[in-house]
DNA sequence: ATTCTGTTTTAGATCGTTCTAAATACGGGA
DNA sequence: TCCCGTATTTAGAACGATCTAAAACAGAAT
């Protein structure tokens, strides 16, 4: 039995005044009476209402409403990233409408579509892998303010990720420091803006050290898919001393195969990570890592979108946080 | 610049129809003319028209939005349920509204008013610890449809879950078949529903085998939390030779405290955990653990709420997946 | 009293859709 | 030709808020 709202109308009629007061109170206008404030609060509160902000934002083209589209909801740097966002809207009185694309430019097609027949104010878009460059402008068409996270497709506007360049450059230098010679990174498949930005990191690094590439391996984004790519870095031409991994899933799928095959994580091989995701501590050997933050990012997104909506002409802006490295115990290398 | 909306009226003006044609149209009605619905299809994918949904629920009061609530975004637990949810929701065509009440019955219960402003069709809720046990009458009064998930309050209605009595039943028989005789459980410090089947499960299990009960220790539920239980748990009256826990993350924060201790997991103490999160293959050793399928209860939980939005007097139904136990390494114990 | 401020309040139109009830069109059969 | 039933279409009133422009109300100054 689907209850009837009360609407602006019946507390108008309590209270004596106007459909027009109540609105003005509701708003917390200044222009309203004190006395008559209190009233018409007193009788809201006892009547239970509750505004109804689809039927304001029909008026008013405000919905406090914004989509939020990830590639991945098992990923918990994904999910980290998304209760940041989440944290600041909730903050601002704001509500997340969540889609996870799976990674599938169509699926993300459709729920764009959705959203903005849900009338978000705007978004927040983590591309899927294969996004068409134009789909930012696409967007902006429609008059929907957008920020990018983590990845970013098309020309640069409003960006919210990490220094991932960086973010290797630390790592490789850490195991440099740990006497490692011959390096190999573990990269995906899916090409993605995150996985240039590493690759770019992982070739300016090797330049800055000098030390040598062993080769770079593809793997899927699985942690299976990690672990048997084990075989391929242990046959590679020159053999490595040292593994920088794309992500911690990788890592640690990297370490269980690299286990399996009778090499000892931490001891015959080096291993970092990158992320530092929860589980890093919770593998063994302890994986090192580059934390990224990644509740931070999605604060940020949000606060960049809250900028955007607040100021729609505002320049764009980039908002990159630096890595952090946490060295724990899979980066030593005693052979 | 915020683009204008395209309208039923434009769409209309351009077919040489009414708008309550164009509506039926949208609306897929059978009502109107095939040469008709043609036409107007063809110029609203010319015209990119996007139905503006807030206005449709104004009038005929379905928005096709679902309110989700989960008291953590960090737990992989939670999002796992999460992306179950989603996915269903996204097949249906409904969108996900989600919140984070971080075990908090006064932000949880923000949220349900910030749900009721935007007019959410139905709400899945996982309540938070401390909820109070009218709640789900009181949501039930605003004429809200509600499903409870994963933990409940209240008489029973509408609820997706698993059954963990079943499961801790099965973590026992097994331990008890890998020769194990004094069993300890980490249990938790919130009291949830979820804690109470899990403690009831193992009184049961511990009377139809017939084992030493060595202890029951409570900790946070966090990581270190876990590990630095681990001191209890070897200090209890009887030394107990396994221990079941809670759920992984505590299992695994165990199994690295007890560790620390010099009491090596899986060799000297059995270890097993319940949900089987993606983590308990990257443990060390890997982790034994109760499989609960958590996706699986989301697509449950959204598929009760669409019976119930379907029919609002159906009567209540409860959706409990059975347990499912994955051996790995840490339940071997070798004294 | 009257006029003039400035403060509060309000009627009525409006947002984009769906609903209701009624109008119109179309095809036969009488 | 006219009438009737079925198939299509439509005008106009909702839904619950906000906006605009103007009205009503004070109190102070004339």
């Amino acid at each position: 039995m689907r209850q009837k709202r009360v609407t602006l109308e019946e507390i108008a009629q309590a209270a004596g005044v106007s459909r027009a007061t109540v609105s003005l109170v509701v708003r917390k206008s200044p222009l309203v009476a004190d006395h008559t404030r209190q009233r018409v609060e007193r009788i809201m509160a006892e009547m239970d209402y509750v505004r109804d902000i689809g039927a304001a934002r029909l008026r008013n083209n405000s919905s406090r409403t914004v989509g939020v589209i990830v590639p991945n909801l098992v990923n918990s740097f994904f999910t980290e990233f998304l209760s940041g966002v989440e944290d600041v809207m909730a903050q601002d009185d704001r509500v997340v409408l969540l889609a996870n694309s799976r990674d599938d430019p169509w699926r993300q097609d459709e729920i764009l579509q959705r959203f903005r027949g849900h009338g978000v104010d705007g978004v927040i878009l983590c591309p899927a892998v294969g996004t068409e460059p134009q789909l930012s402008v696409r967007i902006a068409g429609w008059g929907m303010p957008l920020v990018q996270a983590l990845r970013e497709v098309g020309p640069p506007l409003d960006f919210a990720g990490a220094d991932y360049v960086a973010a290797v450059g630390l790592a490789v230098r850490h195991l440099v420091e740990q006497g490692c010679s011959r390096l190999a990174f573990l990269s995906v498949t899916a090409r993605t803006s995150a996985r240039e930005e590493r690759l770019a990191g992982f070739a300016r690094a090797l330049a800055e050290t000098g030390i040598t590439n062993a080769g770079i391996v593809e793997a899927d984004l699985t942690w299976e898919g990690a672990a048997q790519s084990a075989a391929q870095i242990l046959a590679l031409g020159t053999r490595p001393d040292a593994v920088l991994c794309f992500n911690d899933v990788l890592a640690a799928g990297l370490m269980a195969g690299l286990r399996r095959a009778g090499c000892e994580p931490g001891r015959d091989m080096a291993v970092v990570g990158l992320d530092d995701l929860p589980l890093a501590e919770l593998t063994y050997p302890a994986l090192t890592s580059v934390a990224m933050d990644a509740p931070r990012i999605g604060r940020n997104a949000a606060r960049l979108l809250a900028r955007r909506l607040a100021d729609p002409a505002a320049v764009p802006q980039r908002d990159i946080v630096a890595p952090r490295l946490v060295v724990r115990d899979s980066s030593f290398q005693k052979v």
